[in-house]
DNA sequence: AGTCTCATGTAAGCCGTTACATGATTCA
DNA sequence: TGAATCATGTAACGGCTTACATGAGACT
């Protein structure tokens, strides 16, 4: 897959600016479910979007700090953004190595299988209520911004996802328990 | 994410021998909702696989024939291969482009957002319909090997998976059409 | 005083895709 | 005879993670 983060980064701040450290945060704790990104891609990722003008530093009120800095979109940004989102998707890109060892598994492996599963399922968890935590958070503000009907369609999914991968690895920890398999 | 290939094609190689190609198509049909190989890797790894003694080729009967080359495991393989199979997993990775669109939309891409849906739901309704194949095939085979009733846990996790993509898409789709978002 | 979180950034190196090359076999 | 599928392989390039470096502010 070509470079995205632009786009994700772009994206992002159309709602708000930010700092490239709450960009990162933005990602991991609302988007994990389908997508990453790490330091290394951020940073440098923010100095070419600031030297190609599609966005711009958000002035802050103090003097002669230079850290922290938060990030605007400018109209050529915004342009840019919009082109990307009518273009073709590329393929998704997936490696769960937990998901893999479940396929690979069988009768000889059951030990392993059944603690892997019961991190899966944990993990599962977690992740369900970090989304429904947020989705919580977006409701209680309905009416504020109108994009939040679009943000509660696709955190639904990803709630359901989670349901699914919890449900799904609960029940196979039963019939394992039961000696079914 | 490390070098993860070599498990894929060793815990692939357990179940029955197979070519370089077969490995790759196996892959693509059946893992492909939490996995994905390139020739660029295979290739390369059965070679090294083969150097290490991991795996064996399946002398054929026809001699002189150089391509079209079935390889077996070796115990050495077997050993890694169950070593790996116990050993903790690295964190997932995924990247999925419509998704990441999905998050990002609102209402002044409502096109973009519709094309982009029609397409996913697609994609959905026909990793579903495989799967399903897959299961029935499966299930046509019940007691030939014992190890097909893991292989249905994980199956039925993608069929669920792609369901829930399916109809939570097509669900949106009605709601934009409707006009209700 | 020490730890944790916030905050920014770079460079090396690994991993994996893509593009290219080649040829056999099957089917229409 | 031409197209599609089966089949094997390599090399260059690009993308991303990891490790490292640095330091401020908040809290204990």
């Amino acid at each position: 897959m070509k470079r995205k983060t632009k786009y994700v980064l772009l994206g992002l701040l159309r709602d708000e600016s930010l700092t490239g450290y709450e960009l990162k945060s933005a990602i991991d704790n609302r988007m994990s479910f389908f997508w990453q990104e790490s330091y290394g891609q951020i940073y440098p990722e923010l100095k070419m979007l600031l030297e190609d003008k599609m966005i711009d530093v958000l002035s802050d009120n103090n003097e002669t700090k230079h850290d922290k800095v938060k990030y605007k979109i400018t109209n050529r940004g915004l342009s840019v953004f919009n082109k990307w989102m009518n273009e073709e998707n590329e393929k998704d890109t997936v490696r769960s190595e937990a998901l893999l060892k479940f396929f690979l598994a069988d009768s000889t492996n059951l030990d392993a299988l059944t603690k892997h599963l019961e991190i899966y399922n944990k993990h599962s968890v977690d992740l369900l209520e970090l989304y429904l935590q947020y989705e919580r958070q977006l409701t209680g503000l309905v009416g504020v911004h109108d994009n939040h009907k679009y943000l509660l369609e696709i955190l639904s999914l990803g709630i359901k996802q989670q349901e699914l991968y919890s449900q799904w690895s609960r029940e196979y920890l039963k019939k394992i328990k039961r000696n079914v398999l």
